[in-house]
RNA sequence: GCGGGUAUGCCGGAGUGGUCAAACGGGACAGACUCAAAAUCUGUUGGCUUAGUGCCUACGAAGGUUCGAACCCUUUUACCCGCACCA
């Protein structure tokens, strides 16, 4: 066979495309819409790799399938090119960014157009271009009238190698997300759009949108929402908030610690602690923000002291590392018992702790008569260490020993030595006061009952081989006991099993909580104890009864806290779109009038300048207040590039209107765009931003919708020799390579044929060699065809089923399925020698989302008019899909296979090789056989003769019809 | 540390309670075609065993639920991704 000619027919479609705009689309209310998109790329000059390919073909397999299952599809692409990629890219070259830019645009979309994907090209758009920035400065001034973008100086993300400023969402684990650089702090005067005041909606409307809920839950994390209580502690004479989602711990507080980058931390450091606390300072400023971040708790006393609101206790104020100086307060309360950090900070510096809460609800709570048990196992346990002799605390508390449950209030203190020290324990207990009541004896235990005060002690022998060998066997070992240990026996007496541990370990346990001397924070819900009149009561009750108490006081109130901040819009470079503001000494800040946007970005810049390069420009700096117009200073700060993303799939829907961002109907019409597609990586910046802009843009009344993209794909990334395939790391396989070896269909095919579209994968040279082989096939196999016929039962019914199954598997993006049934499909054709021209169409729009190109030249082969793009996706008959075929099939592969079985066998044993079968089935399976024996002979090779096990004459020498069982005929091989 | 994900045969990857020694592709091996190779076609590809049967071992590891588990539960290990001192 001789490889088709992919890149005529390549290039042959393409161009007919493009001649045609067969893609273009306009509103037609008539049709349903379907707004298919995959995030606007940036531009670079380089050509596209594997990674690249799968996230377009991706969205183009959609397009198609959706374009012609009778949707009206909008599919736009379009160029994020403004930003500092391009600034440095020129920069590197010595070029104008835009030079840079355009030049970039025009490779990329010859690239894009080589991928044979079904974009409308007439909608393209790229947001340098001054008719796409005017509308970003447009959208600004709206925002800005209605106090959605502000000024304000605020510490905020610097990069040092980029020049600029970052957003939070940019700053990723203090990197900048461009350059990896480490991310300083800085005080500066910048543009921060409001999108705290979303905070809520962009939670609550996730809900509205099919998205992977690891994205979702990625935002929801990002927007951090904690609902809790705002306390008032006096400190000298004044009061001071403490933000907190634990009032139910106020009992257990038993310091302060204010943030070390708290703004007015010296208001609280007194004079004889001054010098340390700089001392403290100077040592957290030289660390580096990693180091910072690695660093382990640290701090150092102020010197104040700082009243409890509800216990009146005087509690220490501490200063330290720990602390977010820009999250809620500042400042927090620290309740070692039951918050890690604050326990490591307090063990630390010895600071006491305090337990306040018990993990659950009905474990055990040492109330008094415990305690004091608790003490005397505690005395009586010493005693006998003392002495040598070992003890096991028997079904005292927690599940003690080998065969007792657990019980929450104990009476007695019970436990059991080796039968050697018996006599030896017994003495020392009358040494310690005891009186003793009763003795027991079998053949197994001896056992003493004994009084001590209001207390019972019972002491007995124990078997001590016999509970390790118990312990050993089930491995069980509990080094540390803890509260979650117990809450754990706790839930094991609940189902009534059994439970082995060791007695002084639950001691230990118990011991620890009453002392407040653990081993871990307890950072669970629970019980309160020790918490005065809020006793008793679930730490849920606790936080409304002690918040409520507060608010009567006027000492505290609920408060939500989020962790995003605004979002930070302000760049101090060049290639972006000019903040459209204007400084005025007299008028202050002043919005551009809108009859003068855009404000065009001034070609002449000196790039030479450390700097924003905009403010050498003189003529754009220097300008006249649209207020009063007197001399005023040109905003030079430009905006980040997610301002560009955060709208363009509403200017493609209507990208050439010159008087308004877009028409509202024309985007009401194609909005939201239903199914977005790229990387996992924009989760908390792009997606949140757009989100964000969408939502604005609805109070304004720009649009009718809340949400801009109702289903969201992440594809998965593409690996090489083991790592993330791209250009920095050296293991690209560019687009190229492949369609100039096997077309791009093959490519594409390939990609969306390994594994599912959302996982990641590993690239493979071979594999695609068994994409290419299939195209191949396909093409002789279609080209080859003389005439067509009529169509067996089974054929349709295997058209059908693809149909349907292809269908299904498409609409899930589960492709990699739906490319095995096609191939399936095709096997199955090509077996047949009988078949209709509706059954092989069908097969070339199955093919044609993965394979536009050759599926478009077969279906003109086939003497169809062009194009199969526009074509309607075929419909399945459920009716015609039977079962019954399957099995057949089924049946019929396995006798042939048992054959061949056997004959292989005969002729390695007896070097015989047989050219005959006869097949003894029972008599209402004869059918089944008879019907398919060309099937057989074809896969046996052989002359293949089908008896009923009753049939008069068959031919039967060795007797074997007697082995015929139910759908496993006997064969006779000679 | 927290959260999410993944783990399957030589490799890539399907499969989420019986029809599973496990789709499909790649690779390897054998056969057909050919002077030969490539391409193409056919078959084999966990082990033992057998005129087509049967048995054992296997879906990261260990337990458990079930008449029955690659699939459900628990624990554990490794890798990937995200967040990271958020009170």
């Amino acid at each position: 066979m001789v490889d088709y000619d992919f890149k005529k027919i390549e290039a042959k479609w393409q161009k007919k495309w493009e001649k045609d705009k067969t893609f273009h689309v306009t509103e037609n209310v008539k049709k349903k819409k379907y707004y298919v998109l995959e995030m606007y790329p940036y531009p670079s000059a380089s050509f596209l790799h594997m990674g690249h390919v799968r996230n377009y073909t991706i969205g183009d397999v959609y397009a198609r399938f959706k374009r012609m299952s009778g949707f009206n599809v909008l599919y736009p692409m379009g160029f994020d090119s403004f930003g500092l990629p391009a600034e440095t890219a020129a920069k590197k070259e010595g070029i104008h960014p835009k030079t840079y830019a355009e030049g970039s645009i025009k490779k990329i979309t010859e690239y894009l157009k080589a991928l044979g994907n079904s974009y409308d090209w007439e909608r393209t758009l790229a947001s340098h271009e001054p008719d796409y920035y005017k509308w970003n400065q447009f959208f600004f001034i709206k925002m800005f009238e209605k106090g959605l973008a502000y000024r304000k100086k605020a510490p905020v993300n610097w990069c040092e190698k980029c020049q600029s400023v970052l957003a939070n969402e940019e700053a990723e684990g203090g990197k900048c997300w461009r350059c990896g650089e480490e991310v300083v702090k800085k005080d500066l005067e910048q543009w921060f759009l409001k999108i705290t005041a979303y905070a809520d909606k962009l939670i609550e409307d996730l809900n509205k949108v099919e998205w992977p809920e690891k994205i979702k839950t990625m935002q929801v994390n990002w927007i951090g929402k904690s609902d809790g209580t705002e306390i008032d502690f006096e400190i000298n004479n004044e009061r001071w908030k403490v933000f907190t989602t634990r009032p139910d711990t106020i009992y257990g507080v038993t310091f302060l610690v204010i943030s070390a980058q708290h703004p007015r931390l010296m208001d609280l450091v007194t004079k004889e602690k001054k010098k340390e606390v700089e001392g403290f300072l100077k040592k957290l400023k030289s660390a580096s923000e990693k180091e910072f971040a690695d660093m382990e708790k640290e701090g150092v006393f102020t010197g104040s002291y700082a009243i409890n609101p509800v216990t009146k206790e005087k509690l220490p104020v501490w200063a330290g590392n720990f602390v977010v100086a820009d999250y809620g307060a500042g400042m927090v309360m620290a309740v070692p018992a039951h918050d890690q950090r604050d326990f490591e900070f307090a063990k630390k510096y010895n600071i006491p702790i305090k337990t306040v809460i018990i993990p659950n609800k009905e474990a055990i709570k040492p109330d008094e008569t415990i305690s004091k048990m608790l003490l005397e196992i505690k005395r009586v346990n010493e005693l006998m260490q003392k002495n040598k002799i070992k003890v096991w605390f028997n079904g005292t508390f927690g599940v003690i020993g080998h065969y007792n449950k657990i019980f929450i209030k104990p009476r007695d203190v019970d436990f059991g030595v080796l039968e050697k020290d018996y006599e030896k324990a017994k003495k020392l207990l009358l040494g310690l006061g005891y009186s003793k009541i009763e003795e027991k004896e079998n053949e197994k235990f001896k056992h003493t009952s004994y009084k001590y005060g209001d207390l019972i002690l019972e002491v007995g022998t124990f078997d001590h081989d016999l509970g390790n060998e118990v312990a050993n066997i089930k491995g069980i070992s509990y080094p540390i006991p803890n509260a979650k240990w117990l809450a754990e026996c706790y839930e094991i007496t609940k189902t009534k099993e059994r439970r082995q541990g060791r007695g002084d370990d639950v001691l230990a346990s118990l011991l620890n909580i009453i002392s407040g001397n653990i081993s871990e924070a307890v950072t669970e819900y629970g019980i309160l104890v020790n918490s005065g009149d809020f006793n008793d009561l679930t730490s849920d009750e606790a936080k409304e009864h002690i918040t409520n108490f507060l608010e009567l006081k006027k000492l505290g109130k609920k408060v939500t806290q989020y962790k995003i901040r605004d979002w930070l819009i302000s760049r101090q470079r060049y290639w972006g779109t000019p903040i459209p503001m204007i400084f005025c000494d007299k008028c202050g800040v002043q919005p551009v009038k809108e009859k003068d946007l855009p404000v065009l970005l001034p070609e002449k810049v000196d790039f030479s300048v450390s700097g924003n390069p905009l403010n050498s420009n003189k003529k754009f700096v220097e300008t006249k207040c649209p207020k009063c117009n007197g001399k005023a200073r040109r905003e030079t700060d430009t905006m980040g590039g997610f301002m560009d993303s955060s709208w363009y799939f509403l200017r493609y829907c209507d990208n050439k209107n010159k008087t308004k961002p877009f028409d509202n109907k024309k985007v009401n019409y194609w909005m939201p765009v239903n199914q977005y597609i790229g990387g996992a990586e924009h989760a908390v910046m792009h997606l949140l931003y757009a989100r964000f802009f969408i939502k604005v843009l609805k109070n304004l009344n720009y649009v009718n919708f809340d949400e801009p993209f109702t289903k969201l794909f992440n594809q998965g990334i593409v690996y090489k020799d083991g790592a993330k395939m791209s250009k920095s790391k050296g293991n690209v396989v560019y687009q190229t390579d492949i369609s100039d070896k096997y077309g791009i269909d093959t490519a594409r095919l390939f990609l969306m044929s390994v594994s599912s579209p959302e996982k990641q994968m590993e690239w493979s040279d071979e594999g695609v060699q068994g994409s290419f082989k299939f195209l191949n096939k396909l093409h002789t196999f279609v080209s080859g065809i003389k005439k067509f016929g009529k169509v067996s039962d089974k054929l349709d019914s295997k058209v059908n089923k693809a149909i349907k199954e292809v269908t299904g598997d498409l609409e899930q993006f589960s492709y990699n399925l739906a490319v095995i049934k096609i191939r399936a499909l095709l096997e199955s054709l090509e077996k047949e020698d009988s078949f209709d021209k509706k059954s092989i169409e069908a097969l070339l729009k199955l093919v044609h989302p993965f394979a536009p190109h050759i599926s478009e030249e077969l279906w003109e082969k086939l003497g169809n008019k062009p194009f199969i793009s526009l074509e309607k996706w075929p419909v399945y008959d459920e009716k015609k899909i039977n079962s019954k075929f399957d099995e057949e099939e089924k049946v019929v592969e396995k006798l042939s296979s048992d054959i061949n079985n056997i004959i292989a066998i005969i002729k390695e044993r007896q070097n015989k090789s047989p050219t005959k079968v006869f097949v003894y089935t029972l008599p209402q399976e004869k059918n089944l056989y008879s019907d398919n024996l060309r099937e057989l002979e074809k896969k046996t090779n052989l002359t293949v003769k089908v008896y009923a096990v009753n049939d008069k004459d068959k031919h039967d020498p060795e007797n074997k019809a007697q082995k015929t069982k139910p759908g496993k005929p006997a064969i006779y091989l000679e």
